[in-house]
DNA sequence: TATTATTTTGAGATAGCTTATCAATTTCAA
DNA sequence: TTGAAATTGATAAGCTATCTCAAAATAATA
C-alpha cells in the first residue's frame, strides 16, 4: 500500500524537505486517500476519512490537499462554488466536451491544442502550470 | 448611448420578452456600464456604479449580471474565490492566460486552435456553440 | 390615463465554502 | 532524550453569493 504509491510519496517528501516542513501521520493517511481518487473535494475527503479517523479535521483536509497542490500532486479546479482537487497522477491531462442539451461530458485529449497553448504562452511570456478548456455545444442525440 | 449598445440592448429585450421579465432602470444602467468593460467581478460593478446610484444594491448587481448570463450577453467565470463576468460582445474569441502570482489577466486569440477545437467535436459528433480556455501560470514578472 | 396583477428592488439576513486562530500535540534534528 | 519548530483539531471568522420580504416599479388591461 505504501509502496503502492511510492512516487507521489517521494515527491511529497522532496516538497517537505524544500520548505521545512514536516511529515505527519495525517499527511500519509490523506495521500494515501487522496491517490486512489480521480477528483474529489475537501468535504467529501472529510467525510469519507471520516471512517479511518473521527478525528480528523476539515482543516486538516483542506491544508493537505492545498499542500499537495504545492508538492505538483493534485490541482484545484474551481467548479462552481465548490473547489475539485484532480489526482493529477491518475490520469494525463484531459480536456471536455460539455452537451447543453443532456450535460453529457466527453473527456479528450489533443497534443496539437496543447503545444499551440505552450506557444501562445511563450509568446506572452508566461509559463503554463495548468490549463482549462471546455467546448460547449449540442451532442448528435440532442441536436435533432 | 442607448443606440450604442442597441445589439445587447436588442438581445436583453428578447430575454425579457421570452421569460416575463421587465425592463427596469436598474437593469439599463448596469447594462450600459458592463458593456463597458471587458470583465469585472459584481464587486467592482457595486463601487464602480455607487457613484451613480449610491442606492444600487449588490443582491441586484448579482441578479442582474446572472441575467445578462442567461440571455448570452455575459459568461461567467470563476477564479479563485471570485467570478469574474466576461462582456461576452466585446471580442468575437478571446482566450484567457491567467497569471496565478498577481492575477494578470491576458486575451488572445488562436485560430489554429479553434481550428482544432471543431476538428475535436466533429469527430465526437458534437456541435460547439461556445467555449473557454484558459491557461493558469506565472507571468514573466511574477516568476522571479 | 387609471387600475391592477406581476415583477423587481434594496437592505440585511443567511448560506456555503475556505481560511485563520491558538493551545495542545507531534515531529525531527541535535 | 530534549527542545525548537511545525502541525493538528475545534471552532471562530471571512468572503462571496443567494435568499427573504415589504415597498416600489413595471407593463398589460380597461
Amino acid at each position: 500500500m505504501a509502496t503502492k504509491h511510492a512516487k507521489e510519496m517521494a515527491a511529497l517528501k522532496e516538497h517537505l524537505g524544500k520548505h521545512q516542513l514536516k511529515l505527519t501521520r495525517q499527511r500519509e493517511m490523506i495521500l494515501s486517500a487522496f491517490l486512489q481518487q480521480e477528483h474529489i473535494t475537501a468535504e467529501a475527503m472529510y467525510h469519507q476519512m471520516a471512517k479511518a479517523d473521527p478525528h480528523l479535521g476539515l482543516a486538516t483536509i483542506y491544508r493537505t490537499l492545498n499542500l499537495f497542490c504545492d508538492a505538483g500532486i493534485a490541482q484545484a479546479r474551481h467548479f462552481g462554488s465548490q473547489t475539485k482537487y484532480d489526482n493529477v497522477s491518475h490520469k494525463g491531462h484531459h480536456d471536455h466536451l460539455i452537451c447543453t442539451g443532456c450535460e453529457k461530458i466527453v473527456e479528450f485529449e489533443n497534443e496539437e491544442i496543447e503545444r499551440l497553448q505552450e506557444e501562445v504562452a511563450t509568446r506572452n511570456g508566461f509559463t503554463i502550470k495548468t490549463h482549462r478548456l471546455e467546448l460547449y455545444g449540442l451532442c448528435s442525440r440532442c441536436r435533432h
